[in-house]
DNA sequence: CAATAATGCCTTCCTGGGAAGGTATATTCC
DNA sequence: GGAATATACCTTCCCAGGAAGGCATTATTG
């Protein structure tokens, strides 16, 4: 990134490009952490999709449930992308559908023993795994880096965030 | 994030999920900068892939070449992907091929003057956007975040980061 | 109590990119 | 110099997810 912003100062002299800084190294950031993610969910058969929507349900706790929408709102994806890893993680029986009787509109998604059992497994690797991550950082940094992080979330609208 | 940290706390208490905090707001913050940029690049038929092409060509400055081994390295995909991102700017006149005559394997991708006059007005519009985005925050913590970010970059191998 | 609007979920269509492998050229090592 | 290996690019196949719109149900408003 230090490269690509002298780059960019050299050809457009004119442009303040300093917030690259910032924005790119985000991106890329996110983008080697995910590669890093992956492989564990991978060893199970699931893509990080699956897992957020596994996720979202084991957090809510007893019953473990949630509706499509929720979920899809929690995990800043379209109702249709909801829809299709719901249905493969029903395909692939870990998690079960049900009409909501109070409301006639309303799916209600649960875990399944199958895919509770799998995420209380998996979330153990996962969090050891993102304390590797995290343990790159000096540890006073991790803190400052959620801080802001979460500040820019907010202004951004990140309502959940 | 903070409401998915407490419901991880009060299911798994036996496991720290404080970098929860850091990684996940990353994401998420990722998510909503990307939705905040895509507008500028759509405006001009253009995608998050594309426009990183037509950058990397532009700030290369004269003659705004290069391989697409060396694209695909700064934008941190497969080679295939490159092909394809490549094979849509040339379909749309914004850039061109030729074989690279000092060794027969590589093929050199320059930017048509379309392509150049395009990316000169994109960018400035684009780097408005940024400054917008970045102006969000602090600026003690713009540098801080930055700073931050470079360190994991490098923690994580990321070599261009 | 209609009539209209909003909500929740799903479907279809499309696109971008990864994985894996193919082919052609270069390089390395005897 | 020739065989083995590496490199560069491309191709094919596949899949996840967005956009747009459809259908059923519920909420709202006159």
């Amino acid at each position: 990134m230090d490269r690509i912003i002298e780059q960019w100062q050299r050809e457009r002299p004119d442009l303040d490009v300093s917030p690259l800084g910032a924005i790119g190294r985000l991106h890329r950031v996110g983008a080697q952490l995910e590669r890093e993610l992956l492989p564990i969910f991978a060893e199970e058969g699931l893509g990080q999709g699956d897992f957020d929507v596994l996720a979202t349900l084991r957090r809510a706790g007893e019953p473990y449930e949630a509706t499509p929408s929720r979920i899809a709102a929690t995990s800043m994806i379209t109702s249709g992308a909801a829809t299709k890893r719901i249905a493969r993680l029903e395909r692939a029986g870990l998690v079960t559908r049900r009409a909501s009787e109070s409301d006639g509109r309303v799916q209600v998604i649960g875990l399944t023993p199958e895919g509770r059992e799998l995420m209380d497994r998996l979330v153990e690797r996962h969090v050891a795994n993102e304390h590797r991550l995290v343990g790159m950082l000096e540890p006073a940094d991790r803190e400052h880096l959620a801080r802001i992080l979460r500040s820019w979330a907010l202004a951004l609208g990140d309502g959940e965030g």
